[in-house]
DNA sequence: CGGTTATATAACGTATAAGTTATATAATCG
DNA sequence: CGATTATATAACTTATACGTTATATAACCG
């Protein structure tokens, strides 16, 4: 999937999860996000631009200022996609159970 | 966290996903995942390094091969870190936003 | 021992990412 | 209208990612 490729390579970067746990709080402008971070404003706009194509957030305009906020979308793909391994450490958490406890009864 | 980086960063590339979902499966030597990719061993090889690196697999040595597993400690991480922006989604915070927004419309 | 197999590393080209400064657009307000 | 504010885009630099081919290491086998 050409999104997953998106969405991770987007949550890659420590500027943009912190932006998302900025946003994870409700709704910012693009100066708003601008001012906790020692970056400057293209930058920041640049890295929404990552996170909008990316589906992990949408925007709207409000006059001249252009809000952000979570998506869900992309959030949701990834989490289906990590299940798969989740699912797949889960059981080979258990065959390695399984193992061990054969093992066991050599002493 | 610099693990988050490494973390998403290896999940960003397709090639590496689809290592660790052939993984999924079950162990597998280098030369085992280089067979279904079209692509040489030596870019394989650094893909493993890379998903090693972000602690995604662990290797083992038996012999002259260096077999692959899943490992469990990067997914938890990003489990946990993307519990932050699911719980923020759950909350609605995003039609909340909405709703006020349509609620008061001077500001 | 020498040859083969499994894997790693080096060196290199090309593409893309991430930041900067400078400038453009677009809505708002006097 | 012109000035101001909010945001986007362009041009550029530097660093890093990903692939290649060629070669090195290291264990195994006859």
């Amino acid at each position: 999937m050409a999104n997953l490729d998106a969405a991770f390579s987007a949550l890659a970067d420590p500027t943009r999860r912190a932006i998302l746990a900025r946003l994870a709080l409700g709704e910012a402008t693009v100066m708003e996000l601008v001012e906790p971070f020692e970056m400057t404003q293209p930058a920041i706009s640049r890295h929404l631009k990552v996170l909008e194509g990316a589906g992990l957030i949408v925007r709207r305009s409000e006059g001249t200022k252009r809000p952000c906020r979570l998506a869900p979308s992309a959030v949701a793909e990834i989490d289906q996609w990590l299940g798969m391994l989740r699912r797949a450490l889960e059981t080979n958490y258990d065959r390695l159970d399984g193992v061990l406890a054969a093992m066991k009864p050599e002493k």
